[in-house]
DNA sequence: GCCAACGTTGGC
DNA sequence: GCCAACGTTGGC
């Protein structure tokens, strides 16, 4: 079981969306980067657990925790002509992205802000806080993660 | 809305 | 395979 960091701008998908739809899975759709994609593709197996993060909004910070209900398929968005996300290189027979499916676990109590992400020595490793990082999906250590819950 | 830092594209 | 131009991310 491994731990991960999804961010998210919550306009978009918050962690309330996930909190008002307990039961629903959430298609994470949408990552179009190759390092993350890989990741999702590769590494993130059933059952793991994700911080969602909030990005680009006015409480910059990981808002919640999320698991893993379905591992990597083609990215539904990618073959949609009217979605944002649709990539005209990609086909169904050689698909580019990959989505997963997420479930609510829990909001924490809360939201632990950037700031404080960023001002523990803990959490130095975290490719979040790293200068320049644009990763929107990223791989936690079990130690960052007790940290981050511990700051919450 | 600005802009620094990255990632991607495409000509050569 | 280099690298300039361009597009995107995301905090501020």
């Amino acid at each position: 079981m491994a731990y991960w960091l999804f961010k998210t701008e919550p306009s978009e998908c918050s962690i309330d969306d996930f909190a008002n739809a307990p039961d629903t899975a959430v298609v994470w759709e949408g990552v179009r980067n190759y390092q993350a994609r890989n990741m999702l593709r590769d590494q993130v197996r059933q059952d793991d657990l994700v911080f969602i993060y909030h990005s680009s909004c006015k409480l910059i910070g990981v808002a919640g925790i999320a698991r893993i209900v379905r591992e990597a398929y083609a990215d539904p968005s990618q073959f949609d002509a009217a979605s944002a996300y649709f990539d005209e290189k990609s086909s169904k027979q050689l698909p580019r992205w990959v989505a997963v499916d997420l479930v609510f676990v829990e909001k924490l109590p809360a939201i632990v802000t950037l700031d404080k992400l960023k001002s523990s020595a803990k959490l130095n490793e975290l490719p979040l806080v790293q200068r320049g990082s644009r990763l929107s999906v990223m791989p936690v250590t079990p130690e960052q993660w007790q940290t981050i819950l511990q700051l919450s």
